[in-house]
RNA sequence: GCGCCCGUAGCUCAGCUGGAUAGAGCGCAGCCCUCCGGAGGCUGAGGUCAGAGGUUCGAAUCCUCUCGGGCGCGCCA
């Protein structure tokens, strides 16, 4: 409908430009929007103020010409020029009741679009480290952009869903050691455990699992690793050498190749709970893209060389420095440590030279919003790498607050006690849990509260929606209880007797909804999503308080069914994308 | 100190990229079917869009400054 309006402004200003009442060499950007007064009409266009000063016209003289030059359209029922110089379009009724049919022809299709066909997007998302069980702030990220992906798809775009595994550095081997203590004290060791270890029970856990299934072949003494080793910060050392030498203590005694089982172990188990915990949290990827094959497979290397080769490298001070400063970062940025070890962000130009080389129209990461200062430098090194800037798209996440009423739910990730995905899953659900994370813009900091999610009552949205659905699937049942028939073609037909104002208004929203997907998609933004499905919902139970539907008259009583069945259907789609689940009962 | 994000009703938040009288939910004050699920609906009170300038026909939205909150500024990842 919106198309067919731009369609018919342009053939007008086609018109105009033709009697010379518009200059040739304006070309106005259309912009059509629903009104929210329905005074207003259905659609609403500021053409006219905008054009005003190009073409120096008074606005509305100018909007009663583009009106005049208007071709007729059996859609518009009559076209009207309003306040300073909008022009608004009256939709003639009967097409909206098309919407209906459409509705109930296309099914769980409705609402899809092609306008993304025959692009590929590469959507990176969550990505947390493989140290420890992902927390609430990764849940946002999963949430978010497992919808983003889901909405775009919808949208037509070819999509591919990848979490980057940071399997390489030194977080892995500060992982693997500790597991290694907590399997020394297996063993019945006295261990001091390293304040900068990772202290989690689930490193425990992994450490009594090896201990249990490799017999002994790992025990070293404990007076054999702490040998010569700096004090740790408690007893007045240095936290980060005491680690490094932990680190470095733990490769030598174990040697190459069982310090690789244990690493493997370790990262095994943690990457397969993170798998089975996005699985359960409804998040599917297509990859998930090792950093250490990055390393290994010589991509490091060969990313660097290409900077090399664009005079973007330089040597200083015994490191490797990649000019970022001159292509918008605030400061140039090391990739070469002076230790010969490439830098994190080496291995992350790497990661996106190699999403370049694949192919993809558009390649969207998104990261928690403390990743911001990092933007730049992958920024410049996609330019560097002689690649087109606009095609990286980062999304911030905020992170969430977590309160459980009025009080606020402490996380410390240091003492081990955070709050895990898994852990908010069980107490809320993954149907509440993805509508809260995703209701609010993902930029915008949220307080996401427990309490409310668990609540079954009018105050949680989740329910409300869901019990839209499921008031509707209820209708259905008691027509079979109160032995009346339904006919889809009959109330097909009788549509147009649909003329309460609550019809006119449902029927309205259902049209509205492929917009606000397309919307959504190219604006990342699955919050309005949720808007709308809260809208359709409000819009329905207002509808369900003010008229039967199970009414004598048969045409009068089909077509409420068939308009009924078809907000059920949009209901089902718009939470479907956001996989939450649509009962029929609750 | 520099940079990024945010500031809208008592609370939590929308606001369609500059449009018409700034909207929801919760909370508060009143109400509603002998009838398809009251997990619902209706009505009302509640706002200097943090503040001050500017841009123009028109600003919550764009620009500058100030105030307040969050987060970043490693040869960590």
């Amino acid at each position: 409908m919106k198309q067919k309006i731009e369609e018919l402004i342009l053939q007008a200003v086609g018109v105009l430009k033709a009697e010379g009442i518009l200059g040739l060499e304006i070309t106005p950007h259309i912009t059509i929007e629903r009104t929210r007064d329905p005074q207003h009409g259905d659609f609403a266009s500021n053409l006219a103020l905008v054009l005003a000063k190009p073409a120096k016209a008074n606005p509305r003289q100018l909007a009663e010409k583009i009106i005049a030059a208007l071709p007729q359209h059996e859609a518009v029922l009559k076209v009207e020029l309003a306040g300073p110089g909008f022009i608004n379009f009256f939709i003639n009724p009967d097409s909206q009741y098309q919407t209906v049919s459409q509705i109930h022809a296309e099914g769980r299709k409705f609402g899809l679009s092609t306008i993304g066909a025959g692009k590929k997007v590469q959507v990176e998302f969550v990505s947390a480290n493989p140290t420890g069980p992902l927390h609430v702030g990764h849940g946002r990220g999963a949430a978010y952009g497992s919808v983003v992906a889901d909405l775009l798809e919808a949208a037509g775009f070819e999509v591919h869903r990848e979490y980057y595994v940071n399997d390489a550095g030194r977080q892995m081997d500060i992982l693997a050691t500790s597991i290694w203590l907590r399997y020394l004290e297996e063993c019945g060791e006295l261990v001091h455990f390293p304040s900068n270890g990772y202290r989690g029970d689930y490193v425990r856990e992994i450490a009594w699992n090896i201990h249990k299934n490799s017999s002994d072949q790992y025990h070293r003494r404990i007076e054999q690793v702490l040998e010569n080793i700096p004090a740790d910060e408690p007893q007045g050392g240095d936290k980060e050498v005491h680690i490094d030498a932990l680190i470095d203590r733990t490769k030598t005694l174990l040697g190459p190749s069982l310090y690789r089982d244990f690493f493997q172990f370790g990262l095994d188990n943690i990457l397969e709970d993170i798998k089975v915990d996005l699985n359960e949290f409804g998040v599917e990827y297509q990859q998930w893209f090792s950093e250490r094959q990055l390393m290994d497979n010589g991509s490091v290397e060969k990313a660097l060389e290409r900077l090399r080769i664009g005079g973007h490298l330089y040597e200083q001070d015994g490191a490797t420095w990649f000019a970022s400063s001159q292509l918008g970062d605030e400061k140039d940025r090391v990739v070469v440590r002076e230790n010969g070890q490439f830098t994190y962000f080496a291995s992350d130009i790497a990661y996106h030279m190699d999403k370049l080389d694949r192919g993809f129209d558009q390649i969207i990461d998104i990261w928690g919003a403390d990743h911001h200062g990092y933007v730049p430098r992958v920024r410049a090194a996609i330019q560097a790498l002689g690649a087109d800037e606009s095609k990286l798209k980062v999304l911030l996440v905020q992170f969430a607050v977590l309160y459980r009423g009025e009080e606020r739910v402490q996380m410390s990730t240091r003492s081990g006690e955070f709050v895990t995905l898994r852990q908010l899953r069980n107490e809320v659900g993954k149907d509440a849990a993805r509508f809260f994370y995703v209701m609010r813009r993902s930029e915008q900091h949220m307080d996401f509260d427990l309490k409310l999610a668990t609540s079954k009552s009018n105050e949680n949205p989740v329910f409300y929606v869901q019990y839209a659905h499921a008031r509707i699937c209820s209708v259905f049942r008691q027509l079979d209880e109160k032995g009346l028939e339904r006919n889809l073609l009959l109330g097909m037909r009788n549509l147009t007797g649909l003329t309460e104002e609550h019809e006119v208004l449902l029927l309205g929203t259902l049209a509205r909804y492929p917009e606000v997907l397309e919307r959504a998609a190219l604006q990342y933004e699955p919050h309005q999503v949720i808007h709308y499905l809260r809208d359709l919902a409000t819009e329905f139970h207002t509808y369900y308080n003010a008229h039967q539907f199970l009414v004598e008259d048969d045409g009068i009583r089909n077509a409420r069914l068939n308009l009924v069945s078809a907000v059920k259907q949009v209901l089902a789609n718009g939470l479907g994308l956001l996989n939450i689940n649509t009962p029929e009962a609750m």
